[in-house]
DNA sequence: CTGAAAGCGCTAACAG
DNA sequence: CTGTTAGCGCTTTCAG
């Protein structure tokens, strides 16, 4: 049996007693007679604590606490007066599982490398914290065993529900966001089957229209410079859409540069095109897997004198601030990030039906094309 | 008295029943005679009902799941077993409350524009993840009473540690986070007063070195653009060092350009150093109150052919990767950010004293001075 | 409008 | 090695 009146407070992580500068006089610390009654020290407020001293009961004050029922004005200022005089701060913890709804969100991201991922957050976050709801997030560094265990320890957390990105999930990753009984949106893409809720744009379209966009410029010689295709499944959804047009004008990819960074980055587009560039000559176009590598590839031109796009074309994806604002603004396709976060985040919160959202996208015509 | 048996799942973010394409024939869909027993439906599996599945009591199971106390090959196995068939995900919500210690762990950022807090919470992840915690996430915009707001609303998962963003918070967050019970790790910052751990470098000094490193290289004229010093504190404190240098040197800033965004931009540097130069003439040196201003004037400077170093040294802050990959590398200052992110986190979970724990910075020489 | 009481699902003694 | 039993702090009937 637990002894009663012996209440601890978290065990492994509990402050440790007096940190630096704060003397405790070892000896006479505590008035109260030792050994008797346990001290005091740090008790945890509660919400019996706060009906004792208001002298009202604890289920009134849970309805004040939560503006639920009707309470009389007086209860309710003793209540919130108590409340504040004992600086209690809510258990939701115990509210969750009493109630058996929580307000925890869980999401799950494949990286936080570049913008992309923290836009969406962000959009995501306007939406759930304007409702009342907390991330718990994971991330699952384009690994999908990584995903399925991450999605197993967030639902462990009874979330209200739950957003994760992109369509390509393990079985039984797919098995327990199919069972798990809360909605599930699923970000970013829209090229497959969902589970639940979809909201995103198609890949494969983007990777057409950019493919399209530079065939109709009259660039022929094209070349791909991109980081791993297999881990960064939507930028090889991108790919096949580019290459699918190419193959349908009777056109193929002169030469193709694979970093092999999971991540995308500026570095490896820097690399990777000064590699393609010393194998394959009378290229005359690229195209990207982001715009990451898109800028390091045009920081490569800037260094070496390579003028763009008279010399060489490029073409990125995504639309980050960063391209319009260099020199020459980056031809790209640009996403509604912030806005699909929080489409995504509406519709989980809503309680709608299943369904597809596609957000588009924009071909920004840059100066690099 | 709550009616037994009639458990339901989460109230208001349940899952619709029939989702899109699955037929549920109205009349005939349940087969029990009606208004009797409630339809089994979706019902939560529970530890109680892995015990009677695997023959065993709770608590074995309860053994068995935390690899806790000693239980026999026999039962472990069935248990395992059982728990696998009904697919079966502990409720974390009703473990915490019970054993009064929570995996989970608060952080509270200012912003996820630019990459810093990102490659930070990164380097906090990995040590969180690798030792089975869950981040709780709350973005303030670097706003102060809604980073108070957060840091309550966190505080009531009772999260088994915390990690804030700086030094500077309002009185009543700065008394939450004292007397709520766990550790606290605040990130980014040692300029001032911490509350337990403090993980992170001096602005103050980075701003001091900046100065000394563009005055040792014979700059005199020096103009300064930045973002809203008021919001970005720890921008502030750079800047303040700085000046203090150059104060001590009989110098002062030509001119200072305050761009009022609150987050910093590549946009508000070029803007920012576009605005100084039209009205300014003899610069010789800017210092950006980050590298994504830097980069804006950096661009600003490629499109108008102003040489740089010769025509105009620039110099950043942050060391993002991105400076180093630019035609001509930025001058900067590069912060260990994943590695703070690391010790934070180590710190947090570690149980030491309360330290502050100065990460460093370090000044790269680019080719902009 | 208010209080009493029964759990929410799980963990932690304790006694086998 | 294992089952029984009290709670964890809160919400939710239900009966005043």
């Amino acid at each position: 049996m637990r002894k009663p009146g012996q209440k601890k407070g978290s065990a492994a992580l509990s402050r440790p007693r007096a940190p630096k500068g704060e003397k405790v006089p070892v000896a006479e610390a505590d008035p109260a007679p030792p050994s008797q009654v346990a001290p005091a020290a740090n008790k945890v407020v509660t919400i019996t604590d706060v009906a004792q001293r208001a002298g009202v009961g604890e289920s009134t004050v849970s309805r004040v606490l939560r503006n639920k029922g009707s309470v009389s004005q007086s209860a309710r200022h003793k209540i919130l007066k108590a409340a504040a005089d004992l600086n209690y701060v809510p258990n939701r913890i115990a509210g969750t599982l009493a109630s058996m709804s929580s307000r925890l969100i869980g999401i799950v991201v494949p990286s936080v490398g570049n913008t992309v991922v923290p836009e969406v957050l962000a959009g995501v976050n306007t939406v759930l914290e304007a409702a009342g709801f907390q991330p718990v997030i994971g991330v699952s560094n384009y690994d999908s065993l990584r995903e399925e265990a991450l999605i197993e320890s967030i639902l462990s957390w009874r979330p209200a529900g739950i957003l994760v990105a992109g369509l390509e999930h393990t079985d039984r990753a797919r098995a327990m966001l199919k069972g798990c009984g809360v909605r599930v949106v699923e970000l970013l893409d829209i090229d497959g089957e969902g589970i639940d809720i979809v909201v995103g744009s198609s890949h494969r379209m983007a990777g057409r229209k950019s493919a399209e966009h530079l065939l109709a410029h009259n660039y022929r010689n094209i070349g791909y410079v991109g980081h791993d295709v297999r881990v960064d499944i939507r930028a090889g959804k991108r790919l096949e859409g580019f290459r699918a047009v190419m193959h349908e004008n009777g056109l193929n990819f002169v030469d193709e540069e694979f970093h092999p960074s999971m991540a995308s980055s500026v570095e490896a587009g820097r690399i990777g095109l000064a590699r393609l560039l010393k194998r394959q000559s009378g290229l005359d176009a690229i195209y990207f897997s982001n715009d990451d590598l898109a800028l390091g590839g045009y920081f490569h031109c800037l260094e070496h004198d390579i003028s763009v796009p008279r010399d060489l074309a490029l073409f990125g994806y995504n639309g980050l601030e960063i391209t319009r604002l260099t020199p020459q603004p980056l031809s790209t396709i640009r996403t509604p990030r912030i806005a699909m976060g929080k489409v995504g985040a509406n519709l989980l919160l809503s309680g709608g039906p299943s369904t597809v959202v596609d957000v588009g996208f924009e071909l920004v015509v840059g100066a690099t094309t």
